[in-house]
DNA sequence: ATTTTATGTCAGCCATATTGACTTATTTCC
DNA sequence: GGAAATAAGTCAATATGGCTGACATAAAAT
């Protein structure tokens, strides 16, 4: 039916296919990336802080270990970004009351209004685009971007995202 | 016919819809840049040397000018990465022939040969998610992140990207 | 009671990026 | 032919976001 050459044959992958793959995940995420890092700077903001208020704002309440498995960071870099965000009131801590040795993380109000104002684009960016290319698209844009999470979490990461 | 809730409607986008593919677009890429990260760092280089191979490889005769449009990063930038691979010669730099002020970038033998052992499980990686997603999603994947390119220069990084 | 876990903190280091200023060689334009 | 623009390189200072190692405290788990 369709040009094989211009299909992605699941069967015979040829390099050039895959290294389009590789560049055109590069491209995306460069751009994803640029519009939040535009407006934090204004702010005296980087990257690291619009993911701490991103995460947090997503799933409120969670813990630093969480965060930190989510970001692959060490404590000692989260400290400097997550201690910044909650001495200017922009994240609150609660002790756990299960376990009060962990510190609950929430946004304030200020916090969710620059994560909304911060975000902003980055979601217009994507709803353009999964309008553009559609809802089959989109279903296969998921799939394949799941495929490329680590195996050994990817389980633990669709679940976190699709929970609510 | 399928759960309307399940399917990304590209008329109703959803904030969640919009805030799961922003997720998934960062766990993916954070995973993805983790298997050449690993392998760089026990040869004492990073990322940005990763994607300089890859680039010089990928358009051999490359000018610094188109390098540093690609990447996004200053020329003082680059100048460090890309000095540090001239000088162990894993990058070769020519005259251009039409201009001489160009500086056509190549990579040698042991360039080559470094980064198709850095880029190779991330090919790998790639090859996996695609074979596992099948086809139609791996259209739908390119149609998505093409779209996330900032729109002044998708169709430039497209013709660039399928040229061959 | 001991060990483990969750969190925080100090200190020093490294990689990657930035801005600004300036140089050299070459091409382009009038 | 001369001025202006372009391609590339370089020096200096600075910021950001990571890292390791060492150590401390409180609370939970064994």
């Amino acid at each position: 039916m369709a040009d094989i050459k211009s299909q992605a044959n699941p069967l015979f992958l040829t390099e050039d296919e895959i290294r389009q793959g590789i560049e055109l995940l590069f491209y995306a995420y460069r751009d994803f990336t640029s519009d939040p890092d535009e407006i934090l700077a204004a702010y005296g903001y980087g990257r690291a802080h619009h993911r701490v208020l991103h995460f947090v704002n997503r799933s409120p309440g969670m813990t630093v270990t969480q965060l930190l498995a989510i970001l692959r960071i060490t404590k000692q870099s989260l400290a400097r970004v997550l201690g910044a965000l909650i001495e200017q009131g922009l994240v609150r801590q609660d002790r756990g009351a299960r376990d009060r040795r962990q510190r609950l993380l929430y946004l304030t109000a200020e916090g969710e209004a620059l994560e909304r104002r911060v975000s902003a684009p980055q979601r217009d960016r994507v709803a353009r685009a999964y309008r553009e290319a559609g809802a089959e698209a989109v279903a296969g844009y998921r799939k394949v971007l799941a495929g490329l999470i680590d195996e050994r979490d990817r389980e633990g990461v669709l679940k976190a995202i699709e929970r609510r």
